[in-house]
DNA sequence: CGATTAATTGAACCTGGTCAATCGGAGTGG
DNA sequence: CCACTCCGATTGACCAGGTTCAATTAATCG
């Protein structure tokens, strides 16, 4: 049995905006099922006219692309909350590939219902539009990131972002978290190679400022971290729940 | 005095999708005014909260935004049909600065209008939503292309794109296009340095491939040169106008 | 005419890439 | 339980694409 909405365990989290009973009840009629997958699975593809949406409920995933001569962009980390697939929604056409890295809890939504949904719930078609400024708004300091940092920089700013994401998410306990991705998504991300990647992160583990080994991230003293990845620290906006 | 929506010399570009009359007396109650500004004027700062928000009318201008350490990275390129502004009116803070290049024409509308005006207009919502997404997936190609590819790659990548745009607007005549940028704003783009951006333009031009000076781009096949950007070709939607 | 900005070129240098080998853990089949 | 394989992490040696430094040219401007 699918979980309703109004129970739905990420709405109580501070990293999101609470939904009120009526958005829950909106979402609940949107929604079309939940979808549980392992870990490697393919949930959109670059290039495909995908018929259904997605919000993370639970585990973690990454989105990439592929260049023709078979190069691998990295763009970003799925964590729970967000949602996949707007570019199907809006252009028709996925501009890259999401795909699970841990087991995954999704819920399911029907693109042919997404326009009418956009239309009928202003404010949810607000929050929508919100997020892909938010999405854009990072990828501008992913591109910055990629374009001006030193491998050592960009590596801290990338952990930096991670463990604000698991702080939001409260993932964090005794300045750990999970984090179960593998040295070549992180290189892939960065623009980097696996092997300097590796070396940066051993370097980072030397200097006591951060070490993620066995899928755990450790960050003590994040500020510290934050400052060696010339990174301005603020706590990041609630964002709503789609 | 003003010009009229409905006078809008862009609505008729073929890189448009041509807005209803309906539409234009919508945007017409909308729009507050019109600016013009000179080469290098700010148009919009990072960090700003901006009051107002732009439709590029005409002219070329720049979005980017500096690291602590005072490193620019270039985002992308402002031309006419554009609308600025989205992040200020979405998430009440710019995450990155634009900046004239040309003499601009913009179209001024208020913030304070914005949210309403996307509440009651449901398919301009839509539209700003479009272009949110646009937005992303072009901003996913680009990291792709500062993280992958090599600097002649990416220098021809760009080439690509710029003259695409151009074609869309026509911008282009006798394979030829305004490109009012300089080479350090193509560097700071691509995230390579000015010396080695100048060095690969001047390997492109030898080549025959692509020559770009004095602020014209000259681009003779472009198929070619899509070729040896690693770049699939395909024709650019038609935008909404905002 | 001096000052400033953009383009250009050469030379030395270095960050990060490539190649290659090893190690350790997880899973699999016998 | 062991041999075998696969994948991710790790390390060392070598190399190159691209950076940095520096100097020159050319154009624009007050």
């Amino acid at each position: 049995m699918s979980t309703e909405c109004r129970y739905c365990p990420l709405n109580k989290k501070d990293a999101f905006v609470t939904l009120t009973k009526e958005d829950l009840e909106n979402m609940q009629k949107f929604k079309v099922g939940e979808l549980t997958v392992e870990p490697g699975t393919t949930i959109l593809m670059e290039g495909s006219n995908a018929p259904q949406l997605y919000t993370t409920l639970s585990g973690m995933g990454i989105r990439d692309k592929k260049l023709k001569n078979g190069e691998r962009q990295v763009l970003n980390f799925v964590f729970p909350g967000d949602f996949l697939g707007l570019q199907a929604g809006m252009l028709g056409e996925m501009g890259h590939t999401v795909e699970a890295r841990t087991h995954m809890r999704l819920c399911v939504f029907n693109r042919s219902d997404f326009l009418n949904f956009f239309k009928i719930h202003p404010n949810r078609a607000f929050d929508i539009t919100w997020l892909a400024a938010v999405e854009e708004h990072f990828l501008g300091e992913t591109l910055a990131t990629i374009g001006q940092r030193s491998a050592l920089q960009a590596i801290s700013w990338a952990l930096v972002k991670f463990f604000e994401r698991g702080l939001a998410l409260g993932m964090v306990s005794q300045n750990t978290m999970p984090l179960p991705y593998t040295q070549r998504d992180l290189a892939d991300a960065l623009g980097l190679s696996l092997v300097h990647t590796n070396k940066t992160l051993s370097k980072l583990r030397d200097s006591q400022l951060a070490s993620w080994s066995d899928h755990v991230l450790q960050i003590n003293d994040i500020d510290k971290l934050a400052k060696a990845a010339l990174l301005d620290r603020s706590t990041p906006a609630k964002r709503p729940l789609m």
